[in-house]
DNA sequence: CATTCCCGCCAAATA
DNA sequence: TATTTGGCGGGAATG
């Protein structure tokens, strides 16, 4: 009770709490000079939110360039600056991950590795959830470590790289090696997390290059045989990280044909202008360096915060605090922060226009190389990180093709349910 | 109804 | 062991 608001009726908004904007917040609060280093406490404090979300928005950034890990609790602030260069770095270990399995078709090594994702779905029977605790057996150690990077290889195979980060450098590595900016919802995560047992595959022919953007219906994992009602919850990750990437504008979300399913725009390190309300719009021809800023100055929210912080500082861990003290008071205080920020920010999300549009000659440069190296790579036909996802690739692409020529030959309705299942 | 995606339980990974 | 990380998916907000 006693929630009040006489000012406003902050009407709950799911907006107010979203990663994206959290990320916004999170770079205002730390992309200035001075920066060296956060600290996780620090920032869910002064973000006013809890520990979790700080883990998300960080390890999306880290995959980006802005942060790496330090030690516990401490991470070195890389700043947006630093972006341009981990995306040629993504792109480049990216072309290396395809001229390795760039001649496909036939796996030789025995090898046979497991890999991927789990889910396997092991005869079992059906139904049967509560908890899914046997997951043991099928992911023995070793297994994967399909991702290349640099090293880090033996060692304690980070068991826990599955997700998030490696998520998000696929994502991009997605964007980074294909001349197409666009890329749907259901593509991505049919590229990146889906994986079933599926071992056919055998690309014969990819005549097409992309087929992605030239498939006539869009893809739906919803109903696609394949993803099997498990895996569909993994989306729910690219949602998370597709919110923060478009929180820095490096993406931006849009629909694939008009009245579409959605998709995502890759727009690159100094994304675009969009239509923010921040200082000068459109007046400067040149993107002379007016460096990034977002939303120049963070609302009164320090204030608040400040207070809050201290308030609770004061003589006791914060967090323990924060935990256990009625929440919702905080929340309460939180929530009108996020909101007037929101307001300012536009209804859009962006908060942020424009930041750092000019590069240095020397990345001018190395990206031109890069570029080259890409479009070579393109003509060369597309191939796909990870062999997992090479893999994956040629597998669905024999799938679409029989749905393609499932659907010019009816041409009717929209085709459903399609008998593709049980490759083997 | 379908899509988007926040919340936070609870298990690995670490200190 | 205690704490830190962070999968993972329920289910609520939103379209």
């Amino acid at each position: 009770m006693a929630s009040s608001s006489l000012t406003s009726h902050l009407t709950y908004s799911r907006k107010q709490k979203s990663l994206g904007l959290l990320c916004t917040n999170f770079l205002k609060l730390y992309d200035r000079e001075g920066i060296e280093s956060v600290g996780l406490d620090e920032a869910a404090v002064q973000l006013g939110v809890e520990r979790r979300r700080i883990y998300d928005i960080v390890n999306v950034l880290e995959s980006v360039g802005v942060l790496s890990r330090k030690a516990k609790n401490r991470y070195s602030w890389k700043g947006i600056d630093s972006i341009p260069q981990a995306l040629e770095e993504l792109k480049k270990e990216a072309l290396r991950e395809n001229y390795e399995n760039l001649p496909v078709t036939s796996y030789e090594c025995q090898g046979d590795s497991i890999e991927n994702c789990e889910d396997d779905k092991p005869s079992d029977l059906s139904g049967g959830e509560t908890s899914q605790e046997n997951s043991t057996l099928g992911s023995v150690p070793s297994g994967d470590s399909s991702f290349c990077s640099l090293s880090s290889k033996g060692k304690t195979d980070h068991r826990r790289e599955k997700s998030l980060g490696l998520l998000t450098r696929n994502f991009v590595k997605l964007f980074l090696t294909t001349n197409a900016d666009t890329v749907s919802l259901d593509e991505a995560a049919m590229l990146l997390l889906c994986d079933p047992g599926s071992t056919m595959m055998r690309s014969n022919e990819p005549s097409e290059s992309i087929i992605f953007f030239s498939v006539p219906y869009v893809y739906n994992h919803m109903t696609d045989p394949l993803f099997e009602d498990n895996s569909a919850a993994k989306v729910r990750r690219l949602y998370d990280i597709a919110n923060v990437l478009s929180s820095m504008n490096l993406i931006e979300k849009t629909h694939q044909n008009e009245t579409k399913k959605p998709a995502f725009r890759w727009l690159g390190f100094n994304g675009k202008p969009d239509n923010d309300a921040t200082v000068s719009p459109k007046s400067s021809n040149f993107e002379q360096s007016k460096k990034r800023e977002f939303g120049s100055e963070i609302t009164n929210l320090e204030f608040v915060k400040r207070s809050r912080l201290i308030s609770l500082v004061d003589d006791k861990p914060i967090k323990e605090q924060m935990k256990h003290e009625d929440p919702s008071s905080q929340r309460h205080l939180n929530q009108m922060l996020e909101h007037q920020q929101q307001q300012q920010a536009n209804s859009k999300g962006y908060v942020f226009g424009p930041f750092q549009p000019v590069l240095q000659d020397t990345e001018k440069k190395s990206l031109r190389s890069a570029q080259d190296l890409e479009a070579f790579a393109s003509s060369y036909r597309p191939q796909y990180h990870n062999q997992a996802l090479s893999d994956l690739f040629s597998h669905y692409m024999e799938a679409w093709k029989s749905w393609y020529m499932e659907v010019a030959q009816v041409n009717n309705h929209q085709p459903k349910r399609n008998a593709i299942q049980q490759p083997s």
